[in-house]
DNA sequence: CTGAAAGCGCTTACAG
DNA sequence: CTGAAAGCGCTTACAG
């Protein structure tokens, strides 16, 4: 604890602790003398402003919150990563809390961690950011947020990836190795990207003009252990489908699993990919196909928006049309779990 | 924000805002009566103290901060679990901060981190935890701190988890399989606990009457990447090892991934395991045995002593000798990489 | 058992 | 361009 204070700035330099704290808050109307003056006492001396004085004065803390529950582990990792990038830059803390999202009092919960803690703003992870009642208490409470994922549903700014064409794009993939039997394991029914993503990939079959069989679009939750569970059901199916696209790469691990457990080939006899492109999909055997989304940039991006939001500050210019519209695009990754399908 | 302060409720009951604090803070010297109408107006009127005036007045901020980088995601996410349910179980805050271990102005930041958010106290993750030059910042500064890991190496508290007797046990099992070729990868030589872990498995070959072979005993640096590349080498001696033990799981993943690109039938022609037992030794196939470490009990374990300290406060008697000893035992868990070698 | 005063380190009006 | 006063919401001595 460096304990020198901004009165003590202000006697060495023989000036107000208001002038001070002008220079220390970049204000204009400061002469270049006087602030010349200040700076250096202020090196000299090694002062750093207490965050907590100017908190109580600003009635602002000063710090974020990272609200989650964790489907998929190695999603929030990537997305910690990129927030925390953002954090660090801005001089901003960030504050983790770990929610379930099952909990009955969730929403209580929440309630009172914020209370506890006075964190400026909320980052929220899906499924929390669909979720409506927590939104009303957010709104209720007058606590700033930004959402991850899609933009439509519920208030608040939100950053997402474009689940629809990631999805679309990776079918058509699939389509063009010639597969004709694609399965798809859905994700958790109450988020919104399992809809946007499960819409990409009946387009694409649609465009291709295939109909979709029905028997082969199973439910999951995003889960490793639900990916493991649809695989079970869609590779009793005769005929067995040739390949398998899971809404996320948690589920495709499971599905690759599963396949093993059958003592079924990949990619030989089964093709499998998934969608986020996460580290594990290439730490099992055979690396795992996917559509990679840029999250740790969509976590850096929510941060930088909710930090601004809370600064009043706008936005710098948007650098890409992804910046601007806040909908990040994924990128195909081809590895070794899908090929052409067996003759 | 739910702006009631101690002000209003002072008005209200009729008392001097002292006792109100008084109140809060259960302070004894309050009669039964001031107390039943302070509290009744507490909550008539919803107060909640505002932890950024109390955090100014005492000159501590109430939150603590998590140190980490990241070479095995997997433990850090249980790590973190069992640290955030102790911090919310505590009414304190968790500040992330993710480090990388290998920047030369690592020190520095750090710094500038606990200038910036006030943090009380702070949790080391290994190998920052094992870093003299960070330690001494640290008790330069009279920061507060606790290190997950072995205990007798550096200043501060630590919690951990016996890995000599992990990795004694564990080679005493692949010996009780019968296996005679038994390698090992090394985790980094940095972190005190890889030359546990190292003893343990020496001394488990010695007590077996065994001279460990010394081109079996190959370095690793606890990530993924490293264990593929030391299962490479190991995989070429002749003759070639029947069985494997990484010093953590996420390299014993590698070494599973380098197998299954030779060819290699896990178990049946190799043995694998690993130590910490996080989630994706369940992910893999096929499933890996592994040392189960109470990682979540360890990390809830050094957040409590970290608040307990902060607060001033004794530790509650210990209900286990772990607890007192603050060194947890870890458990086998045999899965389906580890068999009796072939004949 | 209770309270008036001063203070934690900063900022917000306001005045000059 | 600069500063004196009051205040943010709480606590720490101290006095009674």
């Amino acid at each position: 604890m460096s304990s020198v204070t901004i009165n003590d700035v202000a006697r060495q330099a023989g000036v107000s602790k208001k002038t001070v704290s002008r220079v220390i808050n970049n204000e204009a109307n400061v002469s270049v003398d006087t602030r010349d003056k200040v700076m250096a006492v202020i090196n000299e001396l090694g002062f750093k402003r207490n965050p907590l004085g100017m908190a109580l004065a600003k009635n602002r803390s000063l710090f974020i919150a990272l609200l989650a529950d964790n489907p998929s582990p190695g999603y929030l990792q990537k997305l910690q990563k990129g927030i925390l990038q953002c954090c660090s830059e801005e001089h901003m803390g960030l504050f983790l809390y770990d929610c379930s999202y099952r909990s009955p009092t969730l929403v209580h919960e929440i309630e009172e961690f914020i209370d506890n803690t006075l964190a400026d703003g909320l980052i929220l992870v899906p499924p929390l950011s669909d979720k409506q009642d927590l939104l009303d208490m957010l709104d209720r409470k007058n606590v700033c947020y930004i959402r991850i994922g899609p933009k439509d549903q519920g208030s608040g700014d939100s950053v997402g990836f474009n689940g629809s064409k990631a999805a679309f794009e990776m079918t058509n993939y699939l389509l063009q190795l010639q597969h004709t039997d694609i399965a798809f394991v859905l994700g958790h029914p109450d988020q919104q990207s399992s809809h946007r993503v499960e819409k990409g990939f009946r387009q694409a079959l649609h465009d291709a003009g295939k109909t979709v069989n029905e028997t082969l679009v199973v439910q999951g939750y995003y889960t490793y252990q639900s990916g493991v569970d649809a695989a079970g059901v869609l590779l009793s199916r005769t005929p067995r489908p040739t390949a398998i696209l899971a809404a996320n790469d948690e589920m495709a691990v499971g599905v690759l699993y599963a396949a093993h457990s059958l003592g079924i080939k990949v990619p030989e006899e089964l093709s499998i990919c998934g969608i986020d492109d996460i580290s594990i999909t290439t730490k099992v055997w055979p690396n795992l196909t996917s559509m990679r989304q840029p999250i740790a940039t969509i976590g850096y991006r929510a941060a930088l928006l909710l930090i601004n939001k809370l600064q009043g500050k706008p936005m710098p210019e948007p650098l890409t049309p992804e910046d601007q519209s806040n909908i990040y695009d994924c990128e195909l990754i081809v590895r070794d779990s899908t090929c052409p399908p067996a003759r």
